[in-house]
DNA sequence: GATGAATGAGGCTTCATTCAT
DNA sequence: CATGAATGAAGCCTCATTCAT
């Protein structure tokens, strides 16, 4: 909680690259050690301040979380406006939602795997404000899932805030397991995540009118594109 | 584990109460709060004991964690073993797999909470013991979906590996949302979820030959009943 | 402090085997630890008992340590009792005093080191104790000292005190290296180091009317068997 | 060594002073109480800081014994150097020896006590550390015994190795008596305790030659001025 | 802007001791 | 006699934060 606004407030200015450059540690060593395991000591290490020395630019360790939260958060958003203006059927939607999350995650993984993963740590107020946001993705989700299944694109039968929970859960995990991934780009697992998510989802009818399951892919992709 | 063993190792003793009450508390407030925002003054108050009491039964709060972790393990190693054992087609395996372990999560989801988040807590010796095991159920699922290839139920363009994490992380992110789901049972989300997991898998002559997706379901269920 | 003596007060009973055990193991582990760094656990892990049922024999961890300390001091003033009674020269009586000492600490090294070492930690009540017998030592020996001057056998310019602080310490000092000199016995020792000692105190006319310093020690070595 | 070096190296700063202060207060007390009996709490107070406020200049509480006995020890490697510089017999370098030691002894009293008495309280590392350059004091003057040997002016029947041992714990001694004897200053003890010394060690011609014990008494120190 | 020094609160852990059974 | 459980005080250490320079 900001008690005492009394400094730190350096936004445009041209301290702006420190500022940033400790936000940025702080991002890693939160990522790598967790946010409660890293001393403010650790952080200034990495910059090569001294620990005092970074509350010139904070108030405190909280803010740093709060202000890396706040940037994985935005990048969330880009992603459902990016998203939204999309003049595409609602399954071409949810495909294109779970491949711009992997691309928007692969971006930033290290701020949003902090966000999903130290969210708690924030204080209540901040917990909220993020929250109050946050909630916005899930609901444009499962708008779009509503929206599918009266459109019949979607199975009918879908409880869509339990479906909308499971593939948002599924995204968020990758702050688990896409260091390991090495393997993968991050366009080669949006491409089969969203082809998982969207057959998952995905009407009887909608897949016979389209001819199958691959036609649907193929006519999504191409909607797309 | 901590340097000597001088005392604690109470397994088994009539003062197991305790001690079961002690790691139960742990594991709500480590859930709730988080392993290193729960002081032992925290713990120790919710049993009703004082700070220091509570190394009559421990060695170190990381032994608590250790034990939370331990106790989930067994859960999702038991759920391996069930669904192993079941002779039916890989679709229903992972089908089963994932019903199964909605409800094993569900039966003990404060400590699986807790395995999942705060694994990162435990010292370098004690990760590497539950990694060992850990892998287990991730190579477990992928060789249900290799074998699922093999006999054409499975997409033979998906990758497996990719596949796994996708499936193992959505199944873990409970974590994140299943208080708040309170109005659903673990049958139902066991239910929905292994339905969207095996539609996303299936291979497209299995759907076809199964006379089309609802049917596909219907015969699964059909296998494990 | 033997603060409530409600308890424990078990001389001459047949429990004294247990009492005596546990004092015993308490050397030991004072002797190799130090008092400090010895925990009642360690001692009565050693005994075969519980912490708590030690103190159905003492009623304090330093009252270990008291009665260790007085055990060996009853040691030391058993030598000076022997050594006084002997109808000897000071120079031998000196010899005699050293000799003796070697043997006594030998055959209780243990309960000595920790005397020497450790009569630090005891309570000030008990520390005035075990000081009033034990000024009697060196007073002793000084005493000896003395007498010796005054017959002419010591050498008149030595200052007594001093003498006596460094005979005392040399003989103390065991404490220290005797577990290494497993190589010596404590004959060995006593005779070498009462040699020393003594060509280090006689004076010059002692010397000389004796035959020099060889025959001086053959001489005392005569009256002292 | 504690585990990672995170802050405290303030070696050759301004603050030298503070940290000194600690160390020097540190000495007294565990001179005084013991190390073990003396907690963090009584050394900031003495130093006029919070108990936490002196982790600012150490990194554990053993650093500041381990500091404390490297200092000390220094003390003692000097005076090695200094006496197997002189040009001088065997005997008269015992004497010095002895002298010196007592100098040096006197000139850093407390913490060449905390050295004796605590050096056991050091971490198994450490005590390999100093125990290296230990060894070195005793095997000097060894050394020098044997040479006396050699030239006939050490009695020839001597066991070097027990000769060091009482001679050396006899200096060490001191950390135990010192204190009481404000009334000699420390040329008086290391001139008598030289001259016990010498003629506990001298061969019966070296005396002889020299024209008697007051004579070889004079010539060493001759040898020495 | 940055440093160095200090604070103060709190955390984990140990341990001598007690006592009902 | 001995146990098992608990107490309460204290100990070492860490760390976010402050602030004069």
């Amino acid at each position: 909680m900001p008690k005492s606004p009394r400094k730190a407030d350096h936004a445009g200015t041209s301290s702006n690259n420190r500022l940033e450059s400790i936000v940025d540690a702080a991002a890693l060593m939160f990522h790598t050690k967790g946010y409660a395991a890293t001393s403010t000591q650790d952080i200034a290490n990495e910059v090569g301040l001294l620990k005092g020395s970074i509350y010139y630019y904070i108030n405190s360790k909280e803010d740093l979380l709060f202000r890396i939260i706040e940037e994985s958060h935005e990048g969330a958003l880009r992603a459902i406006s990016t998203v939204s203006h999309l003049d595409v059927s609602p399954l071409a939607q949810s495909y294109a939602l779970v491949n711009t999350h992997v691309k928007v995650f692969h971006d930033d993984r290290v701020k949003h795997s902090v966000f999903f993963r130290e969210f708690r740590s924030l204080s209540d107020d901040r917990k909220e404000i993020i929250r109050g946001a946050g909630h916005a993705y899930s609901l444009f989700l499962r708008s779009i899932l509503v929206e599918g299944q009266e459109l019949g694109q979607v199975d009918p039968g879908l409880n869509t805030r339990m479906a909308t929970s499971g593939i948002v859960g599924m995204m968020n995990s990758m702050s688990f397991w896409y260091q390991e991934g090495g393997s993968w780009t991050p366009e080669e697992i949006g491409s089969q995540f969203g082809e998982q998510v969207v057959l998952g989802l995905a009407s009887e009818e909608c897949i016979v009118s389209s001819g199958g399951r691959k036609s649907l892919i193929k006519q999504i992709r191409g909607e797309l594109s």
